[in-house]
DNA sequence: CTTCGCCGTAACACTCCCTTAACATCACGC
DNA sequence: GCGTGATGTTAAGGGAGTGTTACGGCGAAG
């Protein structure tokens, strides 16, 4: 029983490379070209993955994960999300309604395949449900986040923050990163994150050092080493 | 009753190290230094888990994880890779031969005794016909719920949020998901969960805050030690 | 047809925490 | 060191989300 898979590119000659190599491993090929005929065609031909581009003409790549995963159709099909920039890692990786994997472009089409078939595997469960930093633990699956063993209480508005940040450990991210990730409005003020930010440091007792201040820009998680 | 960890290190101290935690977390420990002892205590002792060193003097962790794959004695025991360098591709191949979970050296102990947990936890979902947490019985079969022996009597939807909330324990569950869970439709309002969810308590009685409440996601059952 | 139980919805009450504002403090350029 | 802008701190109002209660409708059982 192959398995089918939905690309969704609107570069054709990625998208033939893509039904090139899929093809050649086995899996039977879907392609669409926009967000519209991605939706469709994920509801009409029931794949067993979609690989999504994140740059579309129309209509942008999260936007299309996002109605995927409202739609009880296609809620349960995994998404494998590809991204051109490094910037754009993070926000496929903290998403609410996150993606199951994501890879860079450009791809090696042999690791493409294995990362599809992990996904496969692995069905829904998300690779990265347990974030552990040094003494710090952040559970994804019981939405709760550990200090020394002990759960400290975050709000949904901190805990988003924290998984943002911690998923893009030694990254800068903006505040107007952050207030999406958080599901906030982009009219809200931005000083609405440095709150947060704070009952974040409090929270986390000894280690809010570890949420870093990049001056004129937004926060940072600290890398260690 | 304790779980059985089998430990696979070539290295005595690290062997040492988590056999410490191991047993001091509540498991029972089992130790091997090479891959066919290791598959030789799993075919044996039947553990629980099995923690798996990639790096093996004479045959590879991969190798291990593939053989114990291949046995139907071992098929099914989860399997937490220990990996000594964070390379991607080795995450993936382990994902791709079946491994559960993976975590790079040098580990925490807190972290391991987490994703061994949660790795547990995940197998125990699979549907068992009672299920029983602390002073609460679930009957899948006779679709009845009792606390302290006494049968309360939950309609259908209240049993199935139960059964959903109690096959996930400690892991938060959206609305949506829940809905889904009982068999409702996607447009039903999502205030339809939380009156069923108030009528679940009430039945539970004095153990209705066994069903905690995980503000701006869902619900989620209580985990206990 | 009537009755009864269960599901879904609506309205209201209440808690929590998100947002904002105001002031204090800090970092950086001069 | 001083000024300016950015961030830290603190407090409070209001809104969003959940608990609670009640009721209409629908189907099953009699």
């Amino acid at each position: 029983m192959k398995k089918k898979i939905l690309a969704v590119d609107d570069e054709a000659d990625i998208l033939a490379l893509l039904r090139y190599n899929l093809t050649n491993a086995g899996f039977e090929f879907i392609g669409a070209v926009d967000g519209p005929e991605a939706i469709e065609k994920a509801k009409a031909a029931a794949p067993d993955l979609i690989l999504l581009d994140v740059m579309l003409p129309d209509m942008d790549g999260h936007v299309v994960l996002r109605r995927l995963k409202a739609d009880p159709d296609t809620r349960r099909i995994p998404v494998l999300m590809l991204t051109a920039k490094g910037e754009e890692i993070d926000r496929v990786l903290g998403f609410e309604f996150g993606a199951d994997d994501y890879t860079v472009k450009p791809f090696s089409p042999r690791e493409l395949v294995l990362r599809i078939r992990a996904v496969l595997r692995k069905g829904a469960d998300a690779a990265q449900a347990l974030i552990s930093v040094g003494p710090l633990s952040i559970d994804t699956e019981r939405f709760s986040a550990s200090v020394d063993g002990k759960d400290i209480g975050l709000t949904a508005a901190e805990f988003r923050i924290l998984v943002a940040l911690a998923n893009s450990r030694g990254r800068a991210l903006g505040r107007s990163v952050l207030l999406s990730r958080m599901g906030g409005e982009a009219e809200s003020g931005s000083r609405t994150i440095d709150t947060h930010v704070r009952r974040l440091r409090m929270k986390l007792g000894r280690y809010g050092g570890l949420i870093e201040t990049v001056r004129g820009y937004g926060y940072r998680f600290r890398e260690e080493d």
